[in-house]
DNA sequence: CGCTATTTTGACCCAAATCAACTTACGTGG
DNA sequence: CCACGTAAGTTGATTTGGGTCAAAATAGCG
């Protein structure tokens, strides 16, 4: 929040905006998209690095990720960084933080983004004179409990190889959503931050993937991944051997 | 829900549950915390060991803990069972199921237990009318949001002895908040589940707390725990090695 | 173009998993 | 109420997946 300009303080309307089918607008109508849309007086532009809200500060917004990737992380008592979540397009971030009224993670832009602020107050506001509205927000933090609790089974029971191949597979999944290639993307996080989304180490993160290239079903150079083999890559995860 | 048997159909009023100050009608006025209660219609008895729900099973209604505990838990593909979550009086139950309405676990009573069945389309048309109640849901789902980022924490960078006191710790903060002793508690689940809801196996967790045993900062017998000393519990967790 | 951050790969080590044996608690029915 | 059978918990021995340490290769930035 903090040193983030602001972009346009008006005529970002949601009515007009390419996300309306994945992001709050969900099912709304046209005045209703409209009602909406008077809430979003600022969006803002993040650059790479940059955050866009601390943990400790008042939390008085979400933000719904206008286009780019973020990054949420917590810090523990002794320093240590752990990455609870990567957030794309038509996303919502700081859902956390409504609980205590402060943000309880470090938001990150992993490259060049932008958000558009939704004032939580007002949110709740048309909420109670748009119905679909409340439900589809309530929708929204319900499918964050379910990938968190994915995320739980992941660091619970699988192996390295399988984690990494989950991950893929959201990725995949989530991109193919939104229009993007669903076997061909761009990680935007380094090893590290899928290491520590995932409960592994960097290295450990950088062995399965050289592994799972190895044995054909991806192909990995750098940041650039393409699946060669989904079929395989899903059943790295069911546990069948081969 | 399947097999359990009604216990009270009216007269099962918010106004007049111990739980008001814990549970839903947190914050809200006479007239609203009635309101609120005309919703509750059902309560069921869940003995131990018996289901409230299953996975797959359409989502109608979110469940008050009434009292007892309960255990929600995933299947993944092969079988193997995570537990993603403890629930204890005035928590509430089936948040994970309104993303994809339908039930994304199994829950499980760990004690005789009753809850209040709370139909869900219901609950948000009255929040419309009741803001107070609408915000008070909202946080009630983000700290569930907040909580499992704390376990995904835990199982990312903690050792076994450390999960334990942060679970024993986080045990015996609700505890406390329900009025009860927060040093000395019954552990409603097995050594298994507490693993599976931490990432150990359940010899691991035996092993832990006789090791925080003979450190003399917790005594355990079977199910029954006494916190000796809360300060070193925490410490455990921090990192500080004394 | 040089400097730094990221990634890969190798060698070694350790915490927790696994396998196993035994003990204790608990629920059931006689 | 007790005896039995099953489920849960403890403890030991051994194995192993991933962590740690180290070094070199590569990418990306200013």
């Amino acid at each position: 929040m903090a040193r983030n300009y602001i972009v346009s303080t008006a005529e970002s309307k949601c009515a007009t905006c390419s996300l309306r089918e994945i992001c709050l607008p969900v099912g709304l109508d046209k005045d209703e998209t409209e009602l909406l849309g008077d809430l979003i007086n600022h969006k803002y532009r993040i650059r790479r690095g940059e955050h866009l809200f601390h943990t400790g500060l008042a939390f008085k917004s979400l933000y719904a990720v206008r286009n780019g990737f973020f990054k949420s992380c917590v810090l523990d008592s002794d320093g240590r960084q752990q990455v609870t979540g990567f957030y794309m397009t038509g996303e919502l971030l700081g859902l956390d933080a409504i609980s205590s009224e402060k943000h309880t993670c470090d938001t990150v832009a992993l490259e060049d983004s932008e958000v558009c602020e939704v004032p939580f107050i007002k949110l709740e506001e048309i909420s109670r004179r748009i119905p679909l509205l409340m439900h589809h927000f309530h929708k929204i933090m319900s499918r964050e409990i379910v990938q968190d609790h994915t995320i739980m089974m992941l660091m619970g029971g699988r192996k390295a190889e399988e984690r990494l191949a989950a991950f893929l597979l959201n990725l995949s999944e989530r991109f193919a959503k939104r229009g993007y290639s669903s076997t061909n993307f761009i990680l935007r996080m380094t090893r590290e931050e899928i290491g520590s989304y995932l409960g592994l180490k960097l290295e450990t993160v950088s062995r399965s993937l050289s592994r799972l290239q190895e044995e054909g079903i991806i192909t990995i150079n750098n940041k650039n991944v393409r699946l060669n083999d989904i079929y395989r890559l899903s059943h790295k995860i069911s546990g069948y051997s081969d």
